[in-house]
DNA sequence: TCATGCATGTAAGAGGTTACATGATTCG
DNA sequence: CGAATCATGTAACCTCTTACATGCATGA
């Protein structure tokens, strides 16, 4: 009974590695791919957690293969704690907008300092969108796994709203200085 | 020369200040109602920035009031770090969305407990729409500021859009149980 | 052979969360 | 007087980021 209860960020690793074993850089480079802009996580991270799930046997390394990689298979002990993880449900959102504190404090910014801003920002979101439909056309094509390509959409619903909400904002936070 | 730069965090403070003296207490709440869903922060955060930047002398605590409240002043120092932060514009945001995350390793999820996730929260989702929409209908009657306005109005689109993507998603990810 | 990319990791510090500890004030 | 609420703060811990350090392999 380890009651310990894993975090997060080792749950995910778990989770890519239900597809056979990974090298801590492999493993970085699929979180980056699948879920890179909604879930975070750098190479430090990895392989400090993977060590530390050595420790706890819920990963077991494999023969060094070629330049020092290291790969990690799950053990029977891993696919329980990820299991146990997964039953607790997703935990609440921990979202920080920039953006928005940049809004909320504009009196305080000044409109004119704000509306370039706002304009970068739409142009960013815009290029985030075009990523993610390129994306899912090709996993469409390729008939990808329907719950990657389910995320996909909600990157593209999400972008999409805020296009419309940026669009939207009225004449007091877009206006250019009154010149 | 303080070549230092603020966090977001204590900038967030900074910004709240700018209205006039507050105490800790007064900034969670302020924080918390005003932009609790997009930039989480904690009682313990606020004190430690509070006394830190007390320290670097951008702001002045003030007399203790009743039961030891402790106002604090923007200063000046304070007033420019503030435009120092605001000009760099605002960082990329991080998100760490474990619904998402639950999504994309699905597969090794299981539908049938993912669908049950997903309704739950749907239904969050909607109260969290219903609660952004009693507030903008208040501030709106009361004639409040546009910028506070436009952040309730950003989470009633987002809010939408994935109670939105919620309900289209494909009888894969939300088919209860085949039995 | 030399630049680029693959691959691993450590160290230090910043940022964020949770639990603990304390006490004043107000209201019933 | 007792309960609820206001109010501050510390300590410990976990998590995350950034910078540093190393070296092999491939291909031009």
């Amino acid at each position: 009974m380890s009651e310990a209860g894993i975090n997060s960020t080792a749950a995910s690793l778990l989770g890519f590695l239900h597809d056979g074993p990974l090298t801590g850089w492999e493993l970085v480079a699929r979180a980056e791919r699948t879920i890179g802009p909604f879930w975070s996580l750098t190479r430090s991270q990895v392989y400090r957690e993977l060590s530390h799930m050595a420790g706890l046997g819920l990963v077991a390394p494999g023969p060094v293969g070629r330049r020092e990689s290291r790969p990690y298979e799950i053990t029977d002990a891993g696919r329980r704690a990820f299991a146990d993880w997964a039953a607790g449900g997703p935990d609440a959102a921990t979202m920080r907008l920039p953006l928005l504190l940049f809004v909320v404090l504009g009196r305080h910014i000044g409109a004119d300092r704000l509306a370039p801003m706002l304009a970068e920002q739409r142009r960013r979101q815009a290029e985030l969108l075009a990523g993610y439909q390129r994306a899912r056309n090709q996993l469409r094509a390729a008939g990808a796994d329907p719950f990657r390509l389910a995320t996909l959409e909600y990157g593209i619903t999400v972008a999409r709203a805020t296009i419309r909400w940026l669009d939207g904002l009225g004449p007091q936070l877009t206006a250019p200085p009154d010149n």
